[in-house]
DNA sequence: ATCGTTACCGACCAACTAGTCGTTAGTATA
DNA sequence: TATACTAACGACTAGTTGGTCGGTAACGAT
């Protein structure tokens, strides 16, 4: 029997080779990017965990990225166009008022338990100032966005008289702190036991319906 | 003329050698640590740099401490002692709902434009999962204690007739919830202009007034 | 003055890692 | 099957940085 030309204890499982084209392969290595860099921030991440993470060499992944600053950047813009908050979906809604405002709630909720939004996040505060045009980029066409859709949603209905025109409808990010505040705990402390996730959804619902609701 | 035993065009301030005791040497490390590691990160920052903002070098730094994790450690364990809200100050104010609110407002608000307090919540959700144990500490004294005190001032000035029985009485982390908002906004896109911060704080308050001011 | 203590210096080392580049090997086309 | 193209490999380089250590100098005590 001939010695293998490898040491015969290798247990590692060596996948030959994987020819993908750029196509599939950098959706790939943004995928292992985001989980590298939200894991352990931008400097302590490095190239070839990102590259074995997704199923290729340095020098592999040298072929599609310059440079680490080019993969994150472009991990960055990959996240601005996900549409955050589909107004739309809450004008099935409008005709009862508490219904509306759960469904609001809910949406945003929903935002903070998705894994790839927390993990962003994470990025754009710790790490944005490495790219503060993308970071601009991103408070127009969400933040910003979102606070004007809201505005207008929120105007419309006191103007039909389902609610009180409250500081609320004025400034309509008061809405949505409640969730940032959820945010902020889940970066510093990890992730919440549903139970204060969903009392904190109550707790928003009902502080929204205190404001909005006619009595 | 005798040519000088250093080039002459050094220009740089050769402070020839300050020795300083360790109870006013440490300080002066973990400031220059709080602005460095809160300006690049903790794997970014350089024990050279800490060293040479606190006026000292690398090794007489290690003198004082014994690795880099150490400092950031005793940095964050600094940051564990300082009061971040008075209540009692309050209670100066408890004859009068609204300005009562008002204070609360001015205080909550006061703290998000202190430098440090800012560096440190950067510290906090960017590199805050090395010291889980700190952080969880910081959890307790800080916001947990936060949250009990409001809440037991609230209901104090409900059980008195001052205000009315509001969801951000029951849940008093509802009433910072516009707070974290902005502190988010200041993480990610840096200090915000003073214009805005005044609008913040006087949508805080009029929320706050609308939820809680007998009508 | 002299002596002991210790805060401090700075050259050095060892480890780590971003980026390079000549080579290798899948895949498509003829 | 032969050939061209290019994704991928991996050993290497160059630069950076956390940590060490023998020595130096400031300061208090006697």
């Amino acid at each position: 029997m001939p010695t293998s030309d490898k040491p015969a204890d290798e247990t590692e499982t060596r996948t030959p080779r994987q020819r993908l084209s750029p196509d599939t392969r950098i959706p790939l290595i943004l995928d292992a990017a985001l989980v590298e860099f939200s894991a352990r921030g931008y400097n302590a991440t490095r190239i070839d965990d990102i590259a074995a993470r997704a199923g290729l060499s340095k020098g592999g992944l040298y072929a599609h990225f310059s440079g680490k600053d080019k993969v994150f950047e472009a991990l960055l813009k990959r996240s601005l166009v996900a549409p955050v908050l589909e107004i739309e979906s809450l004008l099935d809604h409008s005709a009862d008022m508490r219904s509306l405002i759960e469904h609001l709630v809910d949406l945003l909720h929903a935002q903070l338990t998705n894994p790839v939004m927390r993990a962003t996040a994470r990025l754009l505060f710790s790490e944005g100032h490495r790219l503060p045009d993308v970071v601009a980029l991103w408070r127009q066409n969400t933040l910003d966005a979102m606070h004007f859709q809201l505005g207008v949603l929120l105007r419309r209905c006191v103007a039909q008289g389902l609610c009180k025109d409250s500081a609320v409808v004025r400034h309509p990010w008061l809405i949505l702190s409640p969730v940032a505040h959820t945010l902020i705990q889940q970066l510093a402390f990890g992730t919440l036991p549903p139970k204060e996730l969903r009392q904190a959804r109550d707790a928003h619902v009902d502080m929204l319906c205190e404001l909005l609701l006619m009595t």
